[in-house]
DNA sequence: ACCGCTTTGTGCACGGGTTCACAAGCGCGT
DNA sequence: ACGCGCTTGTGAACCCGTGCACAAAGCGGT
């Protein structure tokens, strides 16, 4: 994402337009308000919501501002209804076919991962270059030779493309994907990918996870060491 | 991470502080740096090494900035110099014990991840309550019951806590990991976790990186639409 | 019908992060 | 030795996001 404060409207200013930050939490928000759903609750207040999601009421409250005044006062927000507008907005009242690449360790754990199928993702392919894989039974899906990506996409109208193919092989992966049609990109390879203006993609990196988990964890041994030089 | 811009320094103001956008950042850098080094490049300018981190040079020279004034002006910086300035600000000089909680398909996973070796984080146990599980062997380790939790991270004096448990086990983890010790917890479970101020969560959640997507993908879709209409 | 309690929605101020643009500084060629 | 070109380092303006505090508004009891 490089310099886009918040997601464009889609002509002249119809919508306000979503903030990124915000859109990042809203997933959160409905996986706690699912789970409120499915415990028979029929409305929550910002406080506990916001409790459970672990954010501020206020941040709370603006967050779903941003989509429409639901939610009365003196009450609270009436789960099932902002349950479904999150979805609506989120985009998830649609159904997304999913393409894998790479059927590693990573890409074998994310073929197995239920999160997927729960919300509107449909897993249609997985793809991988060793011709020893292709073939082999995952999670009911066979593993298919990345050969077979372009008709593959093109078959089933793929949308989003999951990389977790080794580093040297993502640029490459990526490029077909985005050649075949594919708009939004999940990428696990260590690597910055470059793509078109129009493509989407967003990263995670479970080495910078812990990089930046080291450096708070440094951090917090030198003060308390320099609180123990102060007590000495 | 509730309201901390930037990381606090030890006592009175010796350090300026880094902030926490930038220490995201450090490790990419690194990553190019290390790439960079290898293929015998001996300096990089701001410029060349921004394009391949993926943001702007005047991003990199503050970013670089906060850490000291390394780099020579008419040249650009050395590229040894710079990735051992950076391992040490981010505290990677240390080495780090880390216990991954849950051999599921993710655990799996991270078992074999490659990642965690390569900059000083050494996995010194896996855990799972099934009984069936423990004494695999998974990447040279054998999986223990997770009841010997508390032993393991004594023994090792393990800093670090991977969660890759289901939801409704994350918590429970979480706080004897916590009580064990542990001051920094890595998190794939799709819940908040709550923890005592002075430990450190971070979270990756795949679900919400799709449904992020999604809602790019949905923006694209509809922008599409208008521009259609717009045209007939 | 009205009053008071509760909770939403938001105007405003504050702070961190990003970007621009330029001055400071270093090396090289002459 | 000196100036020219290149690149860093940073001051300042701008923008997004956050948090506070309060006004607007619904509900229930009297």
């Amino acid at each position: 994402m490089p310099e886009r404060g918040r997601t464009v409207e889609g002509r002249q200013g119809r919508r306000p337009g979503i903030p990124d930050a915000t859109v990042a939490r809203l997933p959160v928000y409905l996986r706690v308000l699912s789970g409120l759903a499915e415990s028979g609750v029929a409305t929550v207040s910002s406080e506990v919501l916001a409790g459970s999601a672990g954010v501020g009421p206020a941040k709370l409250r603006k967050d779903l501002s941003h989509l429409g005044s639901y939610g009365t006062r003196g009450v609270g927000y009436d789960v099932d209804f902002l349950v479904y507008q999150i979805s609506r907005v989120l985009g998830l009242t649609q159904h997304y076919s999913v393409v894998i690449v790479g059927v590693g360790n990573l890409g074998h754990a994310l073929a197995g991962y239920g999160g997927f199928s729960t919300r509107g993702f449909r897993v249609v392919a997985l793809l991988d270059v060793d011709h020893a894989r292709t073939g082999e039974q995952i999670a009911g899906l066979a593993v298919r030779h990345v050969d077979e990506l372009e008709a593959v996409i093109e078959e089933h109208d793929v949308q989003i493309g999951v990389i977790a193919t080794p580093a040297v092989a993502a640029q490459d992966v990526c490029d077909r994907l985005v050649a075949a049609g594919v708009t939004s990109v999940l990428n696990f390879a260590p690597v910055v990918l470059s793509v078109p203006e129009e493509v989407d993609v967003r990263k995670v990196d479970l080495s910078i996870e812990l990089q930046i988990l080291a450096f708070h964890e440094q951090r917090k041994a030198l003060s308390a060491l320099a609180n123990d030089e102060a007590t000495a």
